[in-house]
DNA sequence: AATTCAATTGCAAACGTTTGCGTAATTTTT
DNA sequence: AAAAATTACGCAAACGTTTGCAATTGAATT
């Protein structure tokens, strides 16, 4: 950087002691008042900044959060970091983000590199890999040397732990039951990607309304998605091609949805009277689909605001771990809006 | 943290100097072999981690890319910081991710922290608020101490700077260009908000383009929109209400278009017969529209990407400037695929 | 005039790591 | 056997900042 001038630079101009220089800067009333104010003008003159990372080497506080997520192109990734910068922005915090791309072996060396920068905690929110092979050491190395680690969205197999998620359950249920009000006798669910905690806990629940109204899961009408409209237009086109087709769908998230309803209006049938559609996240563009999409809202935004609220307080010094569960809102727009009842 | 051992703990350990634990650490052939592996074993026993900040305070060079982005919810911010972490990753930087949500208060108070903590440099895309009113001199500060500032998308005044950005008068020029092609002659432009550089840019390739047909923008035929879906279909919404009506519509980007559709398909016209559309971004959800539809490709990771080269390139030590224009690409589909030429 | 007190400022260590240089011990060369 | 070369390690400074404690100064009190 070059021009960069330090506590010790002005200490040599104002032939004083660094240590005056920096009381002086942080307004300390033991220095004389007059001299506070002439270094303090200098110093703003000549364009001094304050050297953070000396002080985090001295505090052994960085005041920064990694944050690690496994991709960031959908709309629930963003608003859970708007959330977390909402909240840790006033409070003088930056971000630390990695994207692992569900890769285990990104998701190891990015915690090894934030462990490196000793960042306060950390927000994670395992990779897909991780999960499936239940690759824990690394987490359980961080755990250990008592890095405050709050997981977001997926479980974590330990109890112990600090946790933000959304009851996807619920939702799954209430989207369910909301089309079995409507009148569906064969709901479809398209799955997501197996060994992810939010599609399996869709599963359960979907899995869970229909024993409640005395229905089993026909898994003929269960199908594989990835989080990609591509992908819903595939498994709701293998759908639409059996000899039992289903009269609802409720989908793993919204984005799978728009593949499903591109497919359905191909093949000429009604939304939502001949199919009626229910998706999962509530993205900004859902009222603005084909259909006007019924979603289940997570609140993405809250998930960032309360982990960066429970990060404060472990800041704090609050030790006891907490376990956030905030509840699920289903949003009913067109797709799935039925004027007859069953 | 309380259990963290650093090369201090381990000279201890071994009755050594920390300078002999550092270096058999790092391999070095100084130090006997023996000796290296002894203490390479036993510090990987006990979870010794490098400390970063540590070294940041004795390299100058923190290894961490500040970015400040206008907002993180669009395609675009997104796929900008895929691209930039693609390339940024496997150089072993990390991220320091700021949303300004187009706020000149808080972009100056965000770029004053990451200074603070000495980034190598920063990749930034102004808000708005700067923007409208040329609030630069934070940005002048910045650059006077020569910390190296790469501007994406958005232009700065000065000219001598690193930039990466599209070439939006074109890709502006090439999509209503298209729309003349497919026969329209009353083409709107949804006009993003003003002060904005893409805005500007894509308006003055619109009105540059219509000139090229001898044609005249007709003010009438502009609306101002936010970069919202709600926001497209008010605007839209007025047009259609006019005695004048487009056959043909170029919006600032696909959502506005989005929700432009919504409104064009209550009122019963139809697209792209009766009017045509032409968006920006070519987000993901674009082929999945209620009629699919055709937007300019900026290359949204490719900023990313470039932008991360660039600051590569100026850690080698590059000093002179650089200034990147990607090319636009045009995808056609069908919400403005006429079979009929003019 | 001697003593106490308050007001300012300086000293030095600390945070964790690297690195040039000095030094001791051991081996090789003459 | 003496000189030279090699091997292996320690010392100390440096990065920028803070902070408890000591030291200096001058004024106020006895």
């Amino acid at each position: 950087m070059g021009n960069t001038v330090s506590i010790k630079d002005l200490a040599r101009k104002f032939k004083c002691a660094p240590s005056t220089i920096s009381r002086a800067l942080n307004d300390h009333p033991m220095i004389n008042i007059d001299t506070r104010k002439t270094i303090q003008e200098y110093a703003n003159k000549v364009g001094y900044q304050k050297n953070t990372i000396s002080l985090s080497l001295l505090n052994k506080c960085s005041k920064t959060l990694g944050v690690i997520i496994p991709s960031i192109s959908h709309y629930h990734e963003t608003a859970i970091i708007e959330g977390l910068e909402a909240v840790l922005q006033p409070a003088g915090y930056l971000l630390n983000i990695c994207v692992t791309n569900e890769s285990h072996a990104l998701e190891k060396e990015y915690l090894d590199r934030l462990v490196a920068n000793r960042v306060d905690a950390i927000c994670i929110s395992l990779s897909q890999e991780t999960f499936d092979h239940s690759l824990n050491e690394h987490i359980d190395l961080a755990i250990s040397r008592s890095l405050p680690i709050i997981f977001m969205d997926r479980f974590y197999h330990a109890l112990d732990v600090d946790r933000v998620i959304t009851d996807d359950f619920k939702g799954a249920f209430m989207a369910t039951e909301h089309l079995i009000q409507m009148g569906c006798q064969r709901i479809a669910h398209l799955h997501g990607p197996k060994g992810i905690t939010v599609s399996q806990q869709r599963f359960k629940g979907y899995e869970a309304c229909l024993k409640k109204y005395g229905r089993e899961v026909d898994l003929e009408l269960v199908k594989q998605v990835m989080f990609s409209p591509e992908s819903g237009l595939a498994a709701t086109k293998s759908l639409l091609d059996q000899k039992i087709k289903p009269d609802g769908i409720f989908a793993v998230n919204d984005e799978v949805c728009f593949g499903a309803m591109k497919i359905i209006q191909e093949k000429n049938y009604k939304i939502p009277e001949e199919i009626a559609l229910v998706g999962f996240d509530d993205i900004p563009l859902a009222a603005f689909a084909p259909i006007a999409l019924s979603s289940v809202s997570r609140q993405s935004k809250k998930i960032g605001e309360q982990s960066a609220h429970l990060f404060l307080s472990k800041m704090n010094g609050m030790s006891d771990h907490q376990q956030v569960t905030l509840e699920p809102e289903l949003i009913i727009r067109e797709s799935s809006q039925r004027n007859h009842y069953s």
